[in-house]
DNA sequence: TTGTACGCGTTATCAT
DNA sequence: ATGATAACGCGTACAA
C-alpha cells in the first residue's frame, strides 16, 4: 500500500491536519513546518489519494467519452481534442467504445454511474433521444451530432446542411442524376435528407431507387450497397456519401464495376478524414473540424459540470467544403458554361478548390 | 447524490452489513430479507459506489492505457482489443495520449498513480529503459515493442525481424540499391537495423547515406525525409521503411519527384494499417495483428495485477508479409528469372501475395 | 497556528 | 441469520 497523510504526519511531527493544509493551501501555516511537511512528502514520495479525495468531495475528475468505434479515424481526433482539454484541467477520461451497440452504450453509462463519474461525452450515440433525455438528466452530459432537443447539451455537426451544400455543388458542376449511399443510423438519416433538399431545391428529382444504405458507414458494407446502385440505376454521374468512409467503398466499387472516377461518376464525402486526402483520386468532401470538435466538447462538459441542475445548450460546428479531384470534370453538359473549362481540366482538381462556395 | 446503501438499509428494513451481503452475495441470510433488500435496491436505482469500495478494497478496477498518438491508426485497433477484454473482467480504462512527449508520459503515470490505478499498459513509450525499469517496480506493468530486457511483463513486435523480412524480400525480387526511411524514436531503431542485417547477410553494400530519419514517423515528416533520400542517392531503386505511414510520404515524395511507384521506386512498410491496402498502388507491408496484441496485453497485465511482485514475461506478436502492388514487377535483373516474368505482369500485383516467403 | 473529531460509502471482523 | 463497529485515506468544521 502506498504512503498516507498519516505516515507523512509522522514523520514531519505534525497532525494529518496540518499536513493536509499544506497539500491544499488552504489555512495558514509557520513557513518552518511547511517545509518539514513538504520534505516528508518528497522523502516518502507521497501522492494524495485520489479516491478518498473524491469520496468525500463527490467528484472523480475523471469523465467518460463514449464513441461507438474508436477504430473509426474520426473518433480518435475528437478524443484528442477532448482530452487536450481534459488534461489542462486535471481531469482524466475514461474510453468507452459501445461497437455501435446501444445495448453495450447503456451497459457503459451505468457502470460509469457506479464509477462517480463527473460527466460524460457521447459521440454518434446509438440510443434514441428520449434515452439519451434520461441520462441527461442523471448525469452531466454532453451529446455531439443529434437533433437539436434533448433538454441536454449538445453540440451539433451540420449533418443536412453539410450533405445538401455538397449535393448542391455536384448538382452545380452539372450532374442531374445524383445517387446517394446514406447510413441507416445515427446521423445517416440527417446526412440524407440534405442530400434530398439539394435536389428538391434545385429541381432535379428525387428518386429513392438511387438511394441506398448501409447500416454501420464502412467501407466494405459501402462497396456491396455502392455495387447494388451502380447496377441498378447505372445512370448516375454522381453519388453523395454518409462519409469518406463510405465515399471510397464507392470508389472501391467503381473500380469493380469499371467506371471511372470522376469522368464516369464523380465521388463525394464527408468528414475529411486523413485518408480522404489519400485515396487516389484525393476525395472531394466536407472538412469537419474534429480535434476543435473534441475542445468544444470538453469546454461545454466542464460548464454543464458547473452548472448543477439541467444546461441545455447548442452549439454548431461549421464544416466547409474541401474540393478535390473526385468529383473534377463533368462531361459536356448545356447547362453549365463551367463545365466546359472544367472539362478542359480534366480531373486535375475540383473547381471548389479555387473558389469555395459561400454556405 | 446519489442512493447509498443506508437508504436501501432504512428502506428494507435492515442493516447496512446486510444489504451489504446481498450486494456482494456474501455470507448467509434468508431468502426473505434477500428479497426485502433487493426489491429496494431496484426501488431506489441503487448503485454500489465503487469509489467507496476501492477504497477498502485497494483495487481500483481501472488500468490506463499509455500511447504516443490515438490519431496515428495503429493505435486505436490496439486499444479495441485491450478494452474488449477488460470490459470481460469489469476493467475500465483511461485513455493516455502523450503526444510523443516523455515528459507528458511521466506526468500521465504520476497521476495515475494517485488514482491508484490497478495497472497500466504502454505502448510505444518515449521513456527510456532506465525510466520504464522504474515504473515496473512500482505498479503493475506491461509494455509493448521494446528491447527484452526491462525486468517487466513486454510484448514484443518483430520489429527487427519483420523488417529484414520484407527488406530481404526486396532483395530477393532483384534490388540491388535499397533505400531506407527510418524512425528516430522507440521501435525505429530496431526495425532500421532489421534492414541493415538484411542487407548484410544478403551481400548488399551497406551505405548510410541511403538511410534517413524521421522524428515521429508521420506522413509529412516521411515525405521530406524521403525527398532528401531520393535527390540525394538517386541510384535507389527500393525503400524499405519505419511504418506504413512513412511508406505512404515516400510515395507522395516519389510522386513529387515524378518517380513511378513501383516501376521506378519499390516501396514497403510495416504495419499494415488500414490505409495500407487503400492507397494508390497498395502497399507491400508486414501485418501486425494490433486486436490481438491489444487482447494479449491485457490478458498479460491481468497476470501481472493478480501476481503481486515483479512479473517478467516476454511474449511475441508474429508480423507476415502482405504483398501488394507497392514493390511490384522489377526491371529486367540477371540475377532472378522470377523478375523477367514478373515484368510481363507489370505491377498487377506482388509476387509474395501468391507465394509468402517463409520466415 | 495547529490539533481533534466526524463523515464520505463501503467492506469485514466480531458479537449476538 | 443479522447487527454493531472499526477501518480505508482524506477534507473540514470546530476547538484549542
Amino acid at each position: 500500500m502506498s504512503t498516507t497523510m498519516r505516515d507523512v504526519a509522522l514523520r514531519a511531527g505534525v497532525s494529518i491536519n496540518t499536513v493536509s493544509r499544506v497539500v491544499n493551501n488552504y489555512g495558514e501555516i509557520t513557513e518552518a513546518t511547511r517545509q518539514r511537511v513538504m520534505t516528508a512528502i518528497s522523502e516518502l514520495h507521497f501522492r494524495p489519494n485520489t479516491l478518498a479525495r473524491s469520496l468525500v468531495s463527490g467528484k472523480s475528475l475523471s469523465v467518460a467519452l463514449i464513441i461507438p468505434q474508436i477504430t473509426d479515424p474520426f473518433f480518435p481526433d475528437v478524443a484528442l481534442g477532448i482530452e487536450s482539454i481534459a488534461r489542462q484541467h486535471g481531469y482524466s477520461v475514461f474510453q468507452c467504445n459501445t461497437e455501435d451497440n446501444a445495448q453495450q452504450e447503456m451497459g457503459y453509462i451505468d457502470a460509469l454511474a457506479a464509477k462517480q463519474i463527473d460527466g460524460i461525452i457521447i459521440c454518434g450515440s446509438r440510443m434514441d433521444t428520449e434515452q439519451l433525455s434520461k441520462v441527461s438528466a442523471l448525469h452531466p452530459l454532453v451529446i455531439v451530432g443529434r437533433s437539436p432537443q434533448h433538454n441536454a447539451a449538445v453540440i451539433s455537426i451540420c449533418h443536412e446542411s453539410g450533405l445538401f451544400e455538397i449535393t448542391s455543388h455536384l448538382i452545380r458542376l452539372g450532374h442531374r442524376v445524383v445517387g446517394h449511399v446514406g447510413c441507416s443510423v445515427g446521423s445517416g438519416v440527417e446526412r440524407t435528407e440534405g442530400y434530398r433538399r439539394a435536389l428538391r431545391e434545385h429541381d432535379v428529382a428525387v428518386d429513392e431507387r438511387r438511394v441506398v444504405f448501409t447500416s454501420r458507414g464502412a467501407i466494405d458494407d459501402a462497396r456491396e450497397a455502392a455495387r447494388r446502385l451502380l447496377i441498378q440505376s447505372p445512370e448516375v454521374t454522381a453519388v453523395s456519401c454518409f462519409n469518406d468512409l463510405v465515399a471510397i467503398g464507392v470508389m472501391q466499387a467503381c473500380a469493380d464495376l469499371g467506371r471511372r472516377v470522376p469522368d464516369d461518376v464523380a465521388v463525394v464525402g464527408f468528414d475529411d478524414i486523413a485518408l480522404a486526402s489519400l485515396v487516389t483520386p484525393a476525395l472531394t468532401t466536407m472538412h469537419v473540424p474534429r480535434f476543435h470538435l473534441g475542445e468544444m466538447l470538453m469546454d461545454l462538459l466542464l460548464r454543464v459540470i458547473a452548472d448543477e441542475g439541467i444546461h441545455e445548450e447548442h452549439l454548431y460546428v461549421e464544416s466547409e467544403l474541401r474540393g478535390r479531384d473526385s468529383c473534377g470534370a463533368r462531361r459536356s453538359v448545356a447547362w453549365s458554361p463551367a463545365a466546359r473549362e472544367n472539362k478542359e481540366r480534366k480531373s486535375n482538381g475540383d473547381p471548389a478548390a479555387a473558389a469555395p462556395l459561400e454556405p
